[in-house]
DNA sequence: TTATTTTCCACAAACGATTGCGGTAGAACG
DNA sequence: CGTTCTACCGCAATCGTTTGTGGAAAATAA
């Protein structure tokens, strides 16, 4: 019997001469069902390949088993370490998960957050776009009472989880192992000033030499984006100043990989000539020659703890949850570039 | 009015005094229905922030505007940008994809099929995992009329769209290419058997000797998975031979790359001792030193291209749709490796 | 004025699954 | 034998939306 459509708990009521509801019951093990008929039923629905539908599922219990993913872009190791940290929690609950991405658009996070709550997601677990504004539309999500997880890129004015680095901690600790390393003049590739990562990591290195009594110097800040081209422009507008640094710190791997290429298509010799340092630990930091000294980021427990505390909050029956920040511990991995 | 809960076209209907039918057609911009309430229901929905529940539509339509995407892992550029080339055309359409990955094993591929096909998704695009062995539950979602296209890792005995390169030619010429720049003794760090691509590669460079009359050494084929860490064994076990060859085509990047790493740690140089050439033109490739020629596999188009079949099928009203292969073309990137 | 058409809206049945409630057997009890 | 209880199952409403059909009022035609 090729049925064109699927099998549903009606059809198998029609041909075991029983309602629905017997067929639903005996399907989750009701106790007012008898042993004879939840045999019968089962036994039929698995010869006939039938599985609930989980849209139907989904309106009638007003929640689906699916958790909306939104991170910038998928491509990045950070994040697609992340994913896997929570594919593996929410597929290990049961829950499947829905991968949007802003392509740091603001818009587009804008009109994906439509989506998924359209699609009615147990939950979101969201790392914030870089051009992002206004956090109106995650607020609109508290307000209607669906849990809500940053990591890494987060919302400070949203009363949600977190799940994040001590960006501070790591770049202070980050400019003063280059200070003690006696690298003077310490260049810094920020990222854009809206984002607390890139804000916060900027303040770890200025208060690095406030601390060290090191002059700082303003010039030496070259702000941009967080990627690989925006790697390469800062160190060419790096290249028209008058004296070049002995350091660079840049905000991301991926602008000390953008960096490290037009360094290597320059006259200078790493570390000769000039430390390079990135954050992240990105595989790629590793495989280069000379490698790169980086910040290593718990990525994939990041994903993993933001799953978990998604789930927390997900299956919390009281009134009020009460959300934390969690803050993972990073890692300084010192390699041949500085 | 903050409501707990979202608001419905009941909601709106019972403020306006109206049927749930005529709030619908009035959304929808129904002919039936006079500017005047059209007006005042769209007006009043914007206001009250309504937006439809994509659940319930789904369950009456009996198709939703997701589409299942399952991939044996995120983290490797070519399925990442393959992802990316998917996404951006499915979004386009109006679609949002739901991403699962089977991390290489047959039984979670089987319940990520189940999973998304519980949750009615329009179509799938699948490659498939490297375990994989039979593909019954690919066949079910065919004899279901569910549209499905595989990309790269496809199954032969499926009728369906197809999206891949010629294996077998790429790896033709890549071989080719040794042969010609002078080596002799060229490895092969091949994968899997019961994989398709792994196959085809391995008979491109096995017919590659024959067309050029040199005798093929059975020795130099290692055999293994398609990641970092097989790359490292198969370079030591290639060290447990008599005579170390003058070259070595991994069958993937990830492969060279473990190939790559192990090489640098013995006393061989590349490319002088032995050259190395990999498969995909990963990032990595042409950022390690020295860089490494490799094929370059169109990943994004790929997957691009997979969508944009997929919603054909998806939006094909007649009653048998031709499903055709697509065989996009490679591109050997010469490096310093060889 | 009456007949016919048009305009506009409501009723109700779906989609598939869940669940409170009610009801009919037979068993158990007095 | 009459009553109560238990075991088992069906009825019907529900989730939010869509859509075929019917019907009242208004507009037009005769």
């Amino acid at each position: 019997m090729i049925n064109k459509g699927r099998v549903t708990i009606k059809d198998i009521a029609r041909d075991l001469n029983l309602s629905t509801s017997t067929v639903s019951r005996a399907l989750r093990n009701h106790p007012d069902i008898s042993d004879a008929t939840k045999k019968l039923v089962v036994q039929y629905a698995n010869e006939n390949d039938y599985h609930p539908d989980a849209i139907a599922q989904s309106l009638k219990n007003m929640r689906t088993n699916t958790i909306g993913v939104m991170v910038p872009e998928i491509k990045h190791d950070f994040f697609s370490a992340a994913l896997n940290g929570i594919e593996d929690v929410t597929y290990a609950a049961g829950f499947t998960i829905m991968v949007c991405k802003s392509n740091e658009s603001y818009e587009r996070e804008v009109l994906n957050t439509r989506a998924l709550l359209s699609n009615r997601v147990a939950g979101f677990i969201v790392s914030i776009a870089q051009n992002s504004i206004t956090h109106d539309h995650f607020q609109s999500l508290k307000d209607k009472g669906i849990p809500l997880v940053f990591f890494d890129r987060i919302a400070e004015d949203i009363e949600a989880s977190k799940v994040m680095i001590d960006d501070y901690e790591a770049a202070f600790k980050a400019t003063e192992y280059l200070i003690n390393k006696g690298y003077k003049k310490i260049a810094h590739f920020a990222g854009p000033d809206n984002m607390i990562i890139s804000r916060e990591r900027h303040n770890g290195y200025k208060d690095a030499f406030e601390k060290n009594n090191i002059k700082y110097d303003k010039n030496y800040v070259i702000r941009g984006g967080l990627n690989e081209e925006d790697g390469m422009i800062a160190f060419q507008k790096l290249q028209e100043l008058p004296k070049m640094p002995d350091a660079i710190l840049a905000v991301t791997d991926p602008v000390a990989i953008g960096a490290f290429v037009q360094i290597n298509q320059s006259k200078l010799k790493i570390p000769d000539d000039i430390a390079l340092m990135g954050f992240s630990n990105n595989a790629i930091t590793s495989l280069v020659s000379p490698s790169i000294t980086t910040v290593a980021q718990p990525a994939y427990e990041m994903g993993s703890t933001a799953a978990k505390m998604l789930l927390e909050e997900i299956h919390y029956k009281g009134s009020y949850f009460q959300h934390r920040t969690e803050v993972l511990s990073t890692q300084l991995i010192e390699r041949e570039s500085t």
